[in-house]
DNA sequence: AAAAAAACTAGACACATGTCCAGAAAAAAT
DNA sequence: ATTTTTTCTGGACATGTGTCTAGTTTTTTT
């Protein structure tokens, strides 16, 4: 019988939770502190946990980053992508993706200035290289049904690069107080992805 | 008589000549670590000079940090604006504008890197704001030419977030081993400012 | 040449921090 | 009820790191 592969399968469901809730714990930390400035400490701390207990159910402390932030882009893919899911007019995926930058730029600034951090610190650190990738691979495949040609890697970049460098800025001045309402971000978007960069629809000068 | 004055300025003068090649070697060092995993003994070392010496010319490791930035920001600027000195033509500046970053991120990528890191410090450090808020406007600066309407905030914005964003993605691929040819780098900033993100001039497609 | 100031060194100090361990407490299995 | 396994605690340990001080050498000034 399967009973004991039964109750293997219990016990490690049952861990994986208290991952999950220690992980949830120490995202409240470090979106405060940023990965460098949180200490094991501050995390025990939040999660009414002992110093201990983090190496019981996490190797060190990268590995415990790397599992919080696989949790915080699950998330938040799934919430950008249940948006544009079902979605097939161009301009309204594009208002769809809008109002879902714009509304987490709001909501969730905290934890999107911790992904930045990550993903920087993997520029130095190669620990964190394949969650970085794995994560920005899946955003990028948020991003792909906008481009014209989907499969042109180069064009699929400048996309990605471009949607997420707009969507760093206005972060970034959202957290230093420049706070814009959540139409106004949205039309930033809508003004990249709609025309160039500049302009509306058809503008009087060339 | 002004000889007293005269000396006091040649001492100062000689002192920053001093905390500028400290500095140079400081860059060196925080280049390939990163801000958070350079120690000041890796900065002695790399300057030849002993470790008490850094707080002889430095107040502190953020001041010393502070002072490296600026000094790259200058020359980074500078190398930039000089390219776009002069230049009227709206294509040919997006040209010129694209060859330089192309460039940039092939000659100076260690440096670009490092620079990511402290904007991202800055996020989280507030000590770090202001030169980051101050490198960040001139840089804006050098884009605003390039805008239609070089006075609505929102869209110089939406333009520097995105020529930034394409940059650091692109920074990012070289970094992480995918090497573009020069040209290659410079037609994603062509196509990002030339057209919208996909596309030549017209396409068939609305 | 003597005196004063600046530049520099070596090392200590205090503290933070990741890691680990011996054992207690609780839960589960027999 | 007893044994075994799991969960958890508290603290120790080693190390790294920014900072500072006492003293030395070099340079500059008189």
């Amino acid at each position: 019988m399967g009973k004991l592969v039964a109750r293997a399968a219990a016990k490690e469901a049952k861990r994986e939770a208290k991952k999950r809730a220690l992980a949830a714990s120490a995202i409240e930390a470090l979106k405060c502190y940023g990965y460098a400035n949180t200490t094991l400490r501050d995390i025990a701390a939040e999660s009414d946990l002992s110093l201990g207990m983090l190496h019981y159910y996490f190797e060190n402390k990268e590995q415990l980053l790397i599992y919080c932030v696989r949790l915080y882009k699950e998330a938040f893919a799934a919430e950008i992508g249940g948006r544009l899911a079902g979605i097939t007019d161009r301009q309204a995926q594009i208002r769809a993706l809008a109002g879902g930058l714009a509304a987490s730029i709001i909501d969730d600034a905290d934890t999107h200035r911790l992904w930045y951090d990550i993903r920087n610190q993997a520029l130095f650190d190669p620990v964190f290289k394949p969650v970085v990738a794995e994560i920005e691979a899946s955003l990028i495949d948020l991003v792909r049904p906008l481009a014209e040609s989907p499969d042109d890697s180069a064009q699929i970049s400048v996309l990605y690069g471009a949607i997420d460098g707009v969507f760093r800025h206005l972060l970034e001045r959202h957290l230093s107080g420049v706070h814009s309402s959540a139409d106004d971000l949205s039309h930033a978007f809508c003004n990249l992805l709609g025309a160039t960069p500049p302009s509306a629809p058809p503008s009087p000068q060339g």
